[in-house]
DNA sequence: GCAGCGATTTGACGCAGATCAAATCCGTCC
DNA sequence: GGACGGATTTGATCTGCGTCAAATCGCTGC
């Protein structure tokens, strides 16, 4: 399988041109943005979308403090959220795979506060931030899809908080994985078998332990048959050991 | 000074009577919802606003799992937020203070997933959500309220997961006390003194410690003079101490 | 005033995970 | 191919905070 194709996994149609804009015969659309429209509401979203250039691994789509211009949406590759401390290095407040949202956080202050960085090449669409306000007056099922969407990463977010208040470092890695396994599923990919796009240092980073530990725990699940390792490749093995750490 | 004007510290005009509903003559408006808005849309508002019945301490405003029937926001007292685990014990979210909304949250799928629970007797508005859909079509700069309110909501979460994850116990103590200082300065009181509504037991909850290592840090902290205890009644004595250990 | 009870404090101890240090792996550039 | 540098693994040690246990405080009702 060609690599280029199969970026985080996720096939890209041979032929279908990247330069194709429409949501409607997009694959992400049941994750994406216009997932709760109907397709006269979809059609009016695409005439406000705005491909974006592709970005190379590494690459920043928002500069922490730049104001907000738009919302972005991946369209494959992933990316990392990272906060930056007054002493400028990074906390890694989340990662993004296609089909989801970038930017949401900004809606407070219009500026964005985390940078976001490609963890590998990564393709996105941009809605600018005027025509959505224009699309939110026009369309009120959009005003609540972004809503949920915002309401949903509070959950989230909150969700994690106690993950990392309460839990120790294999539940918290478990749940990370289970989440990640999750994602991937939702995007029609294997739940089991899987790259994972970031460094053992961001995984560390945003699970709030260091990096040692989190080798020693992905050596502690491997001994106990819950899953192989190969550099980032993961096959997880038993799905329910791992459900019963993270607990419910 | 009499405990029933000042729940919380926070005054409540004598001769303003309790049924009184008008967001413009709210000692809160500053602070609240319409903090925004220009005065013809403050109307507005003021039309949507439902005074809720006075609650008890250990009320609850909102059950866990209930449908999404408004927004609320407190007027006076103070509320907890806890999500129910599977083994039916409350993990602490977080507090509300005089002008803030609660239920955000529930946008995502329209119940609520924590209950709040009143910390001393409560009193609030609440706004439907029919109303408030409604409003937001009509008024523009309401709909950015919101959203703004939402994406602050989504920041404070991620601040506080990563304060978790990076910081230990004395930081996330010294946090919380600034923080808790902070929204009390904005409401026009006291910055340095202070009661604090809630049990030793929430706020250990709250920060993800054991209430033992709460009592001790308080304890620390007093021996270090950086601020002195009687039961729930804090007086901070050295801010930049608690401002330096937080870190920046 | 006193009994009773939950909330809080204080002390002793153990462990999970951080820290420090060194070895090894892996991709990349000459 | 070989050398370099960053990423990852592995090992040894240290420590902050959780856990368990007991004492003390402060409110409520009698």
């Amino acid at each position: 399988m060609n690599e280029q194709e199969r970026v985080l996994g996720y096939p890209l149609r041979r032929g279908a041109p990247d330069t194709e804009l429409s949501c409607s015969r997009c694959a992400l659309n049941r994750i994406c943005l216009p997932a709760q429209l109907t397709p006269p509401e979809v059609r009016l979203l695409e005439g406000a979308v705005v491909r974006g250039r592709g970005l190379a691994a590494g690459a920043r789509l928002v500069h922490a403090g730049s104001p907000m211009r738009a919302l972005y949406v991946v369209r494959s590759g992933s990316a990392k959220a990272c906060a930056i401390t007054g002493n400028g290095d990074e906390r890694v407040r989340g990662f993004f795979l296609p089909g989801e949202v970038v930017g949401l956080d900004a809606f407070a202050d219009g500026r964005h506060l985390c940078q976001v960085v490609a963890l590998e090449p990564l393709r996105y669409c941009m809605i600018p931030i005027r025509r959505l306000e224009k699309l939110m007056d026009a369309l009120p099922s959009l005003r609540c899809e972004i809503l949920r969407l915002l309401s949903r990463a509070i959950e989230e977010a909150q969700r994690l908080r106690l993950r990392a208040g309460f839990s120790g470092a294999r539940e918290r890695f478990a749940d990370f994985l289970l989440d990640f396994s999750h994602r991937l599923e939702r995007r029609g990919l294997s739940a089991t078998q899987f790259r994972l796009s970031m460094s053992r240092g961001d995984i560390a980073q945003h699970l709030g332990l260091t990096i040692e530990t989190v080798s020693r725990i992905l050596h502690a699940f491997t001994r106990e048959g819950w899953l192989e390792v190969h550099q980032r490749h993961i096959k997880l093995l038993n799905l329910q050991a791992l459900i019963a750490l993270r607990g419910a």
